[in-house]
DNA sequence: CATAATTATGAGCAAATATTCAGGTCTTGC
DNA sequence: GCAAGACCTGAATATTTGCTCATAATTATG
C-alpha cells in the first residue's frame, strides 16, 4: 500500500559501484532529453530508454519526474552562485569593465554545456514547490550583489540603482541563455566584448 | 477512419456571426488559460469551459491543441512586426535615443495585456511545425533592420553591428519578457528610462 | 558455495487528457 | 413555414504517460 505523502527522497541510496553508475546515466540521459524535448515531452520512459536502462531502474532512484528536474536545476544554481562568489571575492575593487568581463566569462561558460537544457530549465521548470523559494532567492542574492557592486563603485553612474542592478543581471542571464542556445549561435567571444562593452558604457553615463 | 497525415487547416470556415464569435471566445479563454496554467496543463477541456462552450465546438475550429497556440503566436508576431515597421516609418531619421524610446515603448506595450501568456508563447510555442519558420524569419527582419539603423546612423559607433544589433534586439524582447511578468513586477516606466539609457550609452560609444 | 542484500527488469495499471461522433438546436433562404 | 445547411453538444473513445510491483539477475558477505 502506498503511503499518504507523496515520497519526496530518493527511494535507495545506491551503495553499490554499478548503482551509483546508473544515477549518473540517468541524469546525463535527462539533460539531453529535456533540452531537446521540452519538460513535458521529456517523457521518463524516453528517458530511461535513452539512457539505456529500464523504466524501473529510473524509479528506485528518483521517486518522480520533477525529482529528476530537481536535481539538475540545483546543480546549475549551484554553478552558478559559485561562480559570482569567486567574482566578488577575487575580481574587487578593480575596473568595472574588468568586473563584468569576469562575471559574464563565467556565465558564459556554464551554458557552453547543455545550453538548450539551462535555458529550458529557467523557463518551464519552476512551476512548483520549494524550487520556486531556492531560485528566487538565489536571484535576490545576485540582484542585492549587483546593486552593492554599482553603489560602491566610483566609475558608477547611473540614477536608480536598484532597477539598474536588476536590469544588468537579467540581460546577462537571459541574452546569453537565448543566444547560446539559438539556431544560428553568436561567436561567443564577440557576445562578451559587446556585452560588456554595452553595461560598462552604460553604467559609467 | 482517419487521414495518414494530420489535418492542418481549421475544421470548418465559419459562415455566420456566432460561429466567429464562438472562434473569438475560444482564442481569448485560450489566451487566459495558458496564461494562468502554462501549455501543458491549459487543457482543450479547461478552454472550452472557460469561453462558456463545449469541447465539440473547440474541435469544430481548430483541428488540435496546438493550432490554437499557433494562432495566438501568429498574431502576436504580427503585432510586433507591424510595431518595427511603423517606427522605422514614422521615426528615422531623428536622434537615436528617441528611436530607441519609441521602439520599446511599443515593445513594452504589446506585452501588458496577457504577459504570462506572451511569455509562454515565447518559451513552448515554437516547438514544432513551420512556426519554427515564422518566428526564425521575423527574428532575422528584426535584426536585420536594427543593424541598418544602426549601420546608416550618424550617432552609432560600434565596432561590430552584427552582433551589437542581434545583442539589442534580443535584450530588448527578452528583459521586458522577463520583467513585466515578474513575480515582482517592475515600474514599466522605470525599465523603458533605463532600457533605452542602457542602449543609448552603449552604441553612442 | 550459500545466503542475503542490492540492483535491474518491463508488462501493465490508473489517471489525465486530447479528440471523435451521433445526434441535437439554431439560421438562413426561399 | 419549412427544408437544408450551419452550428453546437457532451458522453464516449483513444491515446498518452507517470508510475508500480512481482520477479529475475547481479553482487556482497562469511
Amino acid at each position: 500500500m502506498s503511503s499518504d505523502q507523496r515520497r519526496i527522497q530518493p527511494r535507495k541510496q545506491p551503495r553499490q559501484v554499478r548503482a551509483e553508475l546508473t544515477r549518473q546515466r540517468i541524469l546525463t540521459a535527462a539533460a539531453h532529453v529535456f533540452g531537446e524535448h521540452g519538460y513535458a515531452a521529456g517523457t521518463t520512459n524516453r528517458i530511461a530508454e535513452r539512457a539505456g536502462i529500464s523504466i524501473g531502474s529510473l524509479y528506485q532512484y528518483f521517486p518522480n519526474k520533477d525529482a529528476i528536474l530537481g536535481e539538475l536545476l540545483v546543480r546549475h544554481l549551484d554553478d552558478g552562485m559559485a561562480i559570482a562568489e569567486r567574482v566578488q571575492r577575487e575580481q574587487l575593487p578593480g575596473p568595472i569593465d574588468q568586473v563584468f568581463r569576469v562575471f559574464i566569462r563565467g556565465a558564459i561558460e556554464s551554458h557552453l554545456g547543455e545550453p538548450r537544457l539551462l535555458r529550458m530549465l529557467r523557463e518551464q521548470a519552476p512551476q512548483t514547490n520549494e524550487l520556486l523559494e531556492k531560485v528566487e532567492r538565489m536571484k535576490r542574492s545576485l540582484d542585492a550583489y549587483m546593486r552593492e557592486l554599482l553603489d560602491g563603485h566610483p566609475e558608477v553612474r547611473v540614477a536608480d540603482t536598484e532597477t539598474a542592478a536588476r536590469l544588468i543581471v537579467t540581460t546577462v542571464e537571459l541574452v546569453i541563455h537565448q543566444l547560446v542556445a539559438d539556431h544560428e549561435p553568436v561567436d561567443v567571444g564577440r557576445l562578451e566584448d559587446e556585452l560588456v562593452a554595452m553595461l560598462t558604457r552604460y553604467v559609467k553615463g
